[in-house]
DNA sequence: TCGGCTATTCGGTGTTGCTAGGTACTGGTA
DNA sequence: TACCAGTACCTAGCAACACCGAATAGCCGA
Protein backbone atom coordinates (compact mmCIF):
# COMPACT_ATOMS: atom_id res chain seq x y z
CA UNK A 1 0.00 0.00 0.00
CA UNK A 2 3.01 2.12 0.23
CA UNK A 3 5.04 4.35 2.79
CA UNK A 4 2.32 5.95 4.40
CA UNK A 5 1.01 2.64 5.93
CA UNK A 6 4.20 1.19 7.03
CA UNK A 7 4.92 4.52 8.90
CA UNK A 8 1.45 3.89 10.73
CA UNK A 9 2.08 0.30 11.08
CA UNK A 10 4.79 0.99 13.69
CA UNK A 11 3.53 0.72 16.92
CA UNK A 12 -0.26 -0.84 15.66
CA UNK A 13 0.85 -3.92 13.87
CA UNK A 14 2.19 -5.03 17.36
CA UNK A 15 -1.78 -4.08 18.65
CA UNK A 16 -3.29 -5.85 15.71
CA UNK A 17 -1.51 -9.22 15.79
CA UNK A 18 -2.52 -9.09 19.60
CA UNK A 19 -5.67 -8.81 18.98
CA UNK A 20 -5.72 -11.67 16.85
CA UNK A 21 -4.29 -14.29 19.27
CA UNK A 22 -6.69 -12.72 21.90
CA UNK A 23 -9.33 -14.49 19.39
CA UNK A 24 -7.60 -17.72 19.40
CA UNK A 25 -4.15 -19.18 18.91
CA UNK A 26 -2.44 -18.89 15.56
CA UNK A 27 1.17 -19.26 14.44
CA UNK A 28 2.96 -17.20 12.01
CA UNK A 29 2.29 -18.04 8.66
CA UNK A 30 -1.40 -18.21 9.36
CA UNK A 31 -1.56 -14.64 10.98
CA UNK A 32 0.56 -13.60 7.65
CA UNK A 33 -2.35 -14.58 5.58
CA UNK A 34 -4.96 -13.52 7.53
CA UNK A 35 -3.52 -10.00 7.26
CA UNK A 36 -3.18 -10.23 4.04
CA UNK A 37 -6.66 -11.44 3.34
CA UNK A 38 -7.81 -8.30 5.53
CA UNK A 39 -6.00 -5.58 2.92
CA UNK A 40 -2.97 -5.67 4.66
CA UNK A 41 -1.57 -6.63 1.31
CA UNK A 42 1.98 -6.12 1.75
CA UNK A 43 2.67 -7.16 4.84
CA UNK A 44 6.05 -8.89 4.77
CA UNK A 45 6.55 -12.79 6.61
CA UNK A 46 9.67 -11.26 8.03
CA UNK A 47 7.69 -8.52 10.05
CA UNK A 48 5.19 -11.19 11.23
CA UNK A 49 8.04 -13.76 12.88
CA UNK A 50 10.08 -10.95 14.04
CA UNK A 51 7.31 -9.38 16.44
CA UNK A 52 6.27 -12.78 17.21
CA UNK A 53 10.07 -13.52 18.94
CA UNK A 54 9.68 -9.73 20.18
CA UNK A 55 6.27 -10.21 22.02
CA UNK A 56 7.36 -13.68 22.99
CA UNK A 57 10.79 -12.72 24.51
CA UNK A 58 8.79 -9.65 26.62
CA UNK A 59 6.31 -12.87 27.82
CA UNK A 60 2.78 -11.28 26.66
CA UNK A 61 2.55 -14.84 24.50
CA UNK A 62 2.83 -18.79 25.35
CA UNK A 63 4.01 -20.94 22.64
CA UNK A 64 4.16 -24.46 21.63
CA UNK A 65 5.17 -26.61 18.74
CA UNK A 66 2.57 -28.46 16.81
CA UNK A 67 3.10 -30.35 14.09
CA UNK A 68 1.94 -29.76 10.54
CA UNK A 69 1.00 -32.35 7.73
CA UNK A 70 2.21 -29.78 5.23
CA UNK A 71 5.58 -28.61 6.32
CA UNK A 72 8.06 -27.64 9.31
CA UNK A 73 6.21 -27.87 12.32
CA UNK A 74 4.16 -24.85 13.38
CA UNK A 75 4.76 -22.61 16.60
CA UNK A 76 1.75 -21.94 17.93
CA UNK A 77 1.17 -18.84 19.95
CA UNK A 78 -1.67 -18.14 22.37
CA UNK A 79 -1.89 -14.84 24.76
CA UNK A 80 -1.76 -14.97 28.37
CA UNK A 81 -2.64 -13.37 30.98
CA UNK A 82 0.07 -10.71 30.74
CA UNK A 83 -0.40 -10.39 26.77
CA UNK A 84 -3.89 -9.38 27.73
CA UNK A 85 -3.27 -7.14 29.83
CA UNK A 86 -1.25 -5.48 27.54
CA UNK A 87 -4.15 -5.83 24.68
CA UNK A 88 -5.96 -3.93 27.03
CA UNK A 89 -3.74 -0.73 27.65
CA UNK A 90 -2.82 -0.86 23.47
CA UNK A 91 -7.11 -0.55 23.02
CA UNK A 92 -6.96 2.78 25.48
CA UNK A 93 -3.71 4.23 23.60
CA UNK A 94 -5.56 3.61 20.54
CA UNK A 95 -8.86 4.90 21.56
CA UNK A 96 -6.76 8.55 22.92
CA UNK A 97 -4.99 8.52 19.48
CA UNK A 98 -8.32 7.73 17.62
CA UNK A 99 -10.48 10.22 19.13
CA UNK A 100 -7.67 12.87 18.77
CA UNK A 101 -7.30 12.44 15.01
CA UNK A 102 -10.96 12.08 14.13
CA UNK A 103 -11.44 15.42 15.87
CA UNK A 104 -9.04 16.86 14.36
CA UNK A 105 -10.19 15.53 10.85
CA UNK A 106 -13.71 16.52 12.00
CA UNK A 107 -12.89 20.42 12.23
CA UNK A 108 -11.22 20.72 9.26
CA UNK A 109 -10.13 23.55 7.72
CA UNK A 110 -10.86 26.85 9.43
CA UNK A 111 -11.84 26.04 13.10
CA UNK B 1 2.16 8.98 28.29
CA UNK B 2 4.35 5.85 27.59
CA UNK B 3 5.99 3.63 24.90
CA UNK B 4 2.69 2.65 23.33
CA UNK B 5 1.67 6.05 22.61
CA UNK B 6 5.59 6.99 21.34
CA UNK B 7 5.42 4.09 18.65
CA UNK B 8 1.62 4.77 17.43
CA UNK B 9 2.87 8.35 16.58
CA UNK B 10 5.19 7.06 14.04
CA UNK B 11 3.24 7.73 11.03
CA UNK B 12 0.72 9.67 12.28
CA UNK B 13 2.16 12.40 13.86
CA UNK B 14 3.20 14.02 10.82
CA UNK B 15 -0.42 13.55 9.36
CA UNK B 16 -1.43 15.60 12.93
CA UNK B 17 0.69 18.38 12.26
CA UNK B 18 -0.37 18.45 8.37
CA UNK B 19 -4.38 18.50 9.86
CA UNK B 20 -3.22 21.29 12.25
CA UNK B 21 -1.48 23.20 9.69
CA UNK B 22 -4.39 22.71 7.37
CA UNK B 23 -6.52 24.82 9.47
CA UNK B 24 -4.22 27.55 9.45
CA UNK B 25 -0.45 28.53 8.99
CA UNK B 26 1.30 27.70 12.71
CA UNK B 27 4.79 27.87 13.85
CA UNK B 28 6.85 24.86 16.14
CA UNK B 29 6.75 25.98 19.33
CA UNK B 30 3.07 26.89 18.69
CA UNK B 31 2.64 23.77 17.47
CA UNK B 32 4.31 22.14 20.36
CA UNK B 33 2.02 23.90 22.55
CA UNK B 34 -1.09 22.72 21.05
CA UNK B 35 -0.73 19.32 20.88
CA UNK B 36 0.58 19.25 24.52
CA UNK B 37 -2.78 20.84 25.26
CA UNK B 38 -4.54 18.52 23.30
CA UNK B 39 -3.34 16.20 25.69
CA UNK B 40 0.12 14.86 23.84
CA UNK B 41 1.65 15.57 27.26
CA UNK B 42 5.12 14.40 26.32
CA UNK B 43 6.03 15.46 22.94
CA UNK B 44 9.34 16.49 22.41
CA UNK B 45 9.95 19.85 21.18
CA UNK B 46 12.71 18.94 19.21
CA UNK B 47 10.38 15.79 17.09
CA UNK B 48 8.27 18.49 16.13
CA UNK B 49 10.66 20.85 14.73
CA UNK B 50 12.57 17.85 13.28
CA UNK B 51 9.05 16.99 11.53
CA UNK B 52 8.74 20.55 9.80
CA UNK B 53 11.91 20.34 8.68
CA UNK B 54 11.61 16.77 6.85
CA UNK B 55 7.77 18.33 5.78
CA UNK B 56 9.42 21.24 4.66
CA UNK B 57 12.00 19.24 2.48
CA UNK B 58 9.72 17.25 0.48
CA UNK B 59 7.71 20.68 -0.27
CA UNK B 60 4.42 20.04 1.78
CA UNK B 61 4.53 22.90 2.79
CA UNK B 62 5.43 27.10 2.42
CA UNK B 63 7.74 28.96 4.77
CA UNK B 64 8.08 32.04 5.52
CA UNK B 65 10.34 34.16 8.73
CA UNK B 66 8.01 36.32 10.48
CA UNK B 67 9.47 38.66 13.55
CA UNK B 68 8.60 37.91 16.88
CA UNK B 69 8.25 40.47 19.84
CA UNK B 70 9.22 37.80 22.49
CA UNK B 71 12.33 36.09 20.89
CA UNK B 72 13.58 35.12 17.81
CA UNK B 73 11.88 35.19 14.24
CA UNK B 74 9.25 32.49 14.07
CA UNK B 75 9.26 29.82 11.24
CA UNK B 76 5.84 29.92 10.27
CA UNK B 77 4.51 26.92 8.18
CA UNK B 78 1.65 26.54 5.66
CA UNK B 79 0.40 24.02 3.69
CA UNK B 80 0.44 24.40 0.28
CA UNK B 81 -1.73 22.70 -2.60
CA UNK B 82 0.61 19.78 -2.20
CA UNK B 83 0.26 19.47 1.07
CA UNK B 84 -3.27 18.88 1.18
CA UNK B 85 -2.85 16.27 -1.40
CA UNK B 86 -0.71 14.52 0.93
CA UNK B 87 -3.43 15.17 3.98
CA UNK B 88 -6.07 13.75 1.57
CA UNK B 89 -3.79 10.54 1.26
CA UNK B 90 -2.90 10.48 5.35
CA UNK B 91 -6.81 10.43 5.63
CA UNK B 92 -7.49 7.47 3.87
CA UNK B 93 -4.69 5.85 5.04
CA UNK B 94 -5.50 6.28 8.39
CA UNK B 95 -9.32 5.32 7.58
CA UNK B 96 -8.44 2.40 6.11
CA UNK B 97 -6.23 1.39 9.45
CA UNK B 98 -9.07 2.94 11.54
CA UNK B 99 -11.47 0.67 10.27
CA UNK B 100 -9.50 -2.50 10.36
CA UNK B 101 -8.71 -2.45 13.84
CA UNK B 102 -12.13 -0.92 15.13
CA UNK B 103 -13.34 -4.35 13.60
CA UNK B 104 -10.83 -6.42 15.40
CA UNK B 105 -12.00 -4.67 18.88
CA UNK B 106 -15.89 -5.16 17.73
CA UNK B 107 -15.02 -8.83 16.82
CA UNK B 108 -13.33 -9.47 20.17
CA UNK B 109 -12.31 -12.68 21.52
CA UNK B 110 -13.79 -15.92 19.66
CA UNK B 111 -14.78 -15.00 16.00
C1' DT C 1 23.04 40.70 35.71
C1' DC C 2 20.52 36.76 36.14
C1' DG C 3 16.77 33.80 35.39
C1' DG C 4 12.65 32.71 32.72
C1' DC C 5 9.99 32.60 28.64
C1' DT C 6 10.04 32.46 23.67
C1' DA C 7 11.86 29.97 19.54
C1' DT C 8 14.80 27.03 16.81
C1' DT C 9 18.50 23.47 15.87
C1' DC C 10 21.35 19.30 16.22
C1' DG C 11 23.76 14.78 17.29
C1' DG C 12 23.12 10.38 19.11
C1' DT C 13 19.85 6.44 20.57
C1' DG C 14 16.21 2.75 20.37
C1' DT C 15 12.31 0.71 18.19
C1' DT C 16 10.08 -0.73 14.26
C1' DG C 17 8.85 -2.57 9.59
C1' DC C 18 11.01 -3.76 5.12
C1' DT C 19 14.24 -6.14 1.88
C1' DA C 20 16.16 -10.06 0.50
C1' DG C 21 17.69 -13.67 1.22
C1' DG C 22 18.15 -18.71 3.51
C1' DT C 23 16.52 -23.36 5.77
C1' DA C 24 13.42 -27.30 5.90
C1' DC C 25 9.46 -30.49 5.19
C1' DT C 26 5.62 -32.34 2.08
C1' DG C 27 3.44 -33.76 -2.18
C1' DG C 28 2.74 -33.63 -7.16
C1' DT C 29 4.62 -33.95 -11.80
C1' DA C 30 7.69 -34.36 -15.74
C1' DT D 1 14.56 -39.66 -10.09
C1' DA D 2 14.62 -34.60 -10.31
C1' DC D 3 12.32 -30.63 -9.76
C1' DC D 4 9.05 -27.33 -8.25
C1' DA D 5 5.27 -25.29 -5.59
C1' DG D 6 3.28 -24.74 -1.21
C1' DT D 7 3.89 -24.70 3.71
C1' DA D 8 6.47 -22.85 7.67
C1' DC D 9 10.15 -20.56 9.97
C1' DC D 10 14.43 -17.49 10.62
C1' DT D 11 18.04 -13.87 9.95
C1' DA D 12 21.18 -9.76 8.81
C1' DG D 13 21.32 -5.25 7.24
C1' DC D 14 18.68 -1.00 6.15
C1' DA D 15 15.66 3.29 6.51
C1' DA D 16 12.36 6.06 8.94
C1' DC D 17 10.72 7.99 12.96
C1' DA D 18 10.19 9.80 17.80
C1' DC D 19 13.01 10.55 21.86
C1' DC D 20 16.71 12.69 24.82
C1' DG D 21 19.82 16.14 25.97
C1' DA D 22 22.03 19.98 24.99
C1' DA D 23 23.09 24.24 22.65
C1' DT D 24 21.96 28.81 20.59
C1' DA D 25 19.55 33.23 20.59
C1' DG D 26 16.38 37.09 21.59
C1' DC D 27 13.45 39.50 24.85
C1' DC D 28 11.92 41.16 29.41
C1' DG D 29 11.32 41.77 34.42
C1' DA D 30 13.38 41.43 39.11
Amino acid sequence: MGKLVTEMLKGTLEGIVLAILGRRPAYGYEITAWLRDRGFSDIAEGTVYALLVRIEQRGLVDVRKVPSEKGPPRKVYSLNAQGREYLEEFWQTWSFLAERLEQLRKEGPQT
